[in-house]
DNA sequence: CGCAATGGTGTACGTCTGTACACCGAAACT
DNA sequence: AGTTTCGGTGTACAGACGTACACCATTGCG
C-alpha cells in the first residue's frame, strides 16, 4: 500500500479498508471466517500483517463489518421486492426474480451470510440471526397489510413469515451451490413453493379462532 | 491411550477411534471442522499427534466419518416418523415431536450437520448435500402414497418435499440455537408451518394440469 | 515359540500463526 | 513553518501447526 497521488488521508485509509474487506470475503469463500488468518488477509491485500490492526481489532471485528455490508445488499433486495403492485401472483414472481438476480450479483455477500450464520465466530452468528429475525418481523407487517389475512393470528403471521424467509434462504443456498444452468429450475421450484405456501395461508383458519 | 486389560486389538483400536470422533465433535462445536487442528484432537484424546494417522488420513476424512454417523441419527429419526398412522394431522404432530426429541438427544450430530453443510471442507459439504437430497427424494415417495395427492405433478412433489425438509432444517437450527425454554414455542411454530404447507398442497392445482 | 503386524511414542523439522516494538514519511493541524 | 497524527514498514519471538522418521511393546498369527 505505497502511495497514490491526489488522495486525502481518509480516502487512502478507506481504500485499504475496502481492500481488506474484499480480501477477506474472497479468502474465506471456501472455508469460513474461523479458518481465516490475519496474515493471509494482509498478504492478499499486499500489506504487512501488523497494518491490519490499523483497521480492525481482530478477524471477528472484520466479520461484523462484513455482516453489516452484506445486509445492505439484502435490504436493497427487499426494497426492490416491495416496489410494484401487491397482487399475490405478482409478488411471487417478482420476489423470486429479484432473489435470483441479487444472488447472482451479490454472490459473495450471500455466500458469506449463509456460511457464517452456521459456522463463524459467536458474535457474527448472533448478529446475522438478529438481522434475519428483523427481516421476518418486517415481512410479517408487510403480510399483515395484504387483503385476506384476517384469519391469521399474530403467531400464525410470525410462523408464516419464518416459513417464507426460510424457503428464501434455502433457495439462495441452492442458487449458490448449483451451476448457473440450474438457475431457471431452482427459480421455478421457488415459485411453486411460494405459491403453495400462499394457497395454504389463504385457506387457513387459525386454531385459536 | 495406554493399555486396559481384556481387550482385543480391534476393540482397543475402535475405542480410540471413537474417542477421536467424540473429541472432534466436541472441539468443533463452536467453530467448524475447517478450524480444527489434528493436534487439538490428539491432545483432547490424550494421544500423541502422529497417532491420529493410524485412524484417519486427514481432518477431512474424519469429517466424512462424522457425516456418516450423524446421518445414522437422522435415519433413525425418519423411521420413528414413519411408524404410526398416516393421517395428516397425526403425521404433523408426530413429525415435530420426533424432531424435537432427536435434536435434544443428538444435539452434537445435528449441530455438526447444520454447521458443516455450509462451512466445512468441500467433500464434507457435498456429502451432506447428497444425503439431504436423498431425504427429499424419500419424502417425495412417501408423500406420493398419501391420499389426495393426485393433482401434484412430479415437479410439484419435489418442490413440496424440498419445502418441508427445508422447514425441518430451519426448525432444527432454531432448536439448536435457542435455550430449552423456547422449545415448546418453536415446536408450535413448526406445527403451524407444516399444517399451512399441507393445507396449501391439498388445495393445489398443478399449473401444468 | 518366534516373528510379523500394528497402535502408540518421542524427537525433529520447516512453516505459519498472532502480536509486540521501534521506526518512517507524508498528510494535516496550529 | 513546525509539530503532531497516523497508515504502513521491518524485525523479532514464542507458540502452534502438519508431518517425516525411528522406535517400542504388545497382540496375534504361523
Amino acid at each position: 500500500m505505497t502511495a497514490a497521488t491526489g488522495e486525502t488521508r481518509g480516502e487512502r485509509k478507506e481504500r485499504t479498508r475496502r481492500a481488506i474487506l474484499d480480501a477477506a470475503l474472497d479468502l474465506c469463500e471456501d472455508s469460513s471466517l474461523v479458518a481465516l488468518s490475519l496474515r493471509q488477509v494482509a498478504k492478499q491485500v499486499g500489506v504487512v500483517p501488523t497494518a491490519f490492526y490499523r483497521h480492525f481489532d481482530s478477524i471477528e471485528a472484520l466479520g461484523l463489518a462484513l455482516v453489516d455490508e452484506s445486509f445492505v445488499s439484502l435490504r436493497a433486495m427487499l426494497r426492490d421486492v416491495r416496489r410494484g403492485d401487491p397482487t399475490f401472483a405478482a409478488i411471487v414472481d417478482r420476489s423470486v426474480d429479484v432473489l435470483v438476480e441479487h444472488v447472482r450479483g451479490q454472490h459473495q455477500h450471500f455466500a458469506f451470510i449463509v456460511r457464517e450464520r452456521a459456522a463463524g465466530p459467536l458474535s457474527v452468528r448472533e448478529e446475522i440471526r438478529r438481522q434475519i429475525e428483523l427481516f421476518e418481523r418486517e415481512l410479517a407487517t408487510d403480510l399483515d397489510q395484504l387483503p385476506g389475512t384476517d384469519p391469521w393470528s399474530a403467531e400464525d403471521l410470525r410462523s408464516l413469515s419464518k416459513l417464507i424467509v426460510g424457503a428464501m434462504v434455502s433457495t439462495a443456498e441452492a442458487l449458490l451451490n448449483a451451476p448457473a444452468s440450474h438457475e431457471k429450475a431452482i427459480a421455478e421450484t421457488a415459485r411453486t413453493q411460494l405459491r403453495m405456501v400462499l394457497v395454504g395461508a389463504l385457506n387457513w383458519r387459525s386454531r385459536s379462532s
